[in-house]
DNA sequence: TCAGATTTAATTTTATACAACCTTTTTGCC
DNA sequence: GGCAAAAAGGTTGTATAAAATTAAATCTGA
């Protein structure tokens, strides 16, 4: 690529994947509007469907999020009756997230998102594959890069 | 996929891509810090890089971002001494952003950034090439979805 | 054992994002 | 011309995000 190309918006690899990031926040809204769950409320959700409970610190690792957008955000979820948070007794500074019996009894609900969702993508199941993959080894290769 | 495992977050398609999105702005802040932009600002300068001025409308469009979003930004980077906001004398609905010389000037400190982007992204070209066209496609369908 | 280092959350500050709504201006259309 | 509809940008309210700082609890090595 020519050097006085290398600014265009067209010839970035970052700035689709910012939109389409965004754009998929956005196209899950409707989906989740009815459970009163944002897209990273949900994310959460799924971890705790998953494993049950997690401190928030698992969370920020699952999640790739830290305390300052998870606080709130749990603070959120507990005042809407999707979680509990108690206090581990073994370490009195971690801080354990759990479902309550609303939270858990969303999952039955929830189902139908990602059905859904597979629908609105526009990508064949190799096309879903091969981005799933790319994504990863992306978000893998930036993350070891934070260690450095 | 069996229905259990489709709330999963290793299931998600949507996940790594949402996760990758955030690492890459985390990854540019260092080295947009020192013009003092943010990365949404900076998508903002390739577009007046490569247009040299455009409505708010055209920057909307452009990023994929709405004025609620834009205006506070713009007027912070006018703050900053980057641009210029002028009304279109044939419409005066319309805002029409230019580069103020600063802002111009800066494009030649800009061109080190997708240089030092590309070694950090940790795919060879032809995968760069494919997570390319593959978000590009994600992002028009969703995009297509939102018509209706 | 106990002082310092580390870990874990919470808090604060700054900066997006987006939905919903509002104001101003322009455009159709009769 | 006159008026409804559309277009453009701004405003408000809510929800992330991330960096930097603080505070509390735990761990660790001399």
């Amino acid at each position: 690529m020519k050097r006085e190309d290398s600014l265009k918006l067209s010839s970035q690899l970052c700035f689709p994947l910012y939109a389409a990031s965004r754009e998929l926040t956005k196209a899950y809204a409707p989906l989740l509007k009815e459970m009163g769950l944002t897209y990273p409320q949900y994310l959460v959700m799924m971890v705790l469907w998953e494993d049950g409970s997690a401190s928030v610190k698992d969370l920020g690792e699952s999640l790739c999020l830290d305390s300052g957008t998870l606080t709130p955000m749990l603070k959120k979820m507990e005042s809407h009756g999707l979680i509990l948070k108690t206090r581990d007794p073994e370490d009195q500074r971690s801080v354990i997230v759990s479902l309550t019996k609303k939270g858990s009894d969303f999952k039955e609900r929830a189902y139908a998102v990602p059905a859904a969702m597979s629908c609105m993508i526009g990508l064949d199941e190799a096309e879903a594959r091969s981005l799933y993959a790319l994504t990863y080894k992306l978000l893998h290769a930036l993350q070891a890069r934070e260690q450095s």
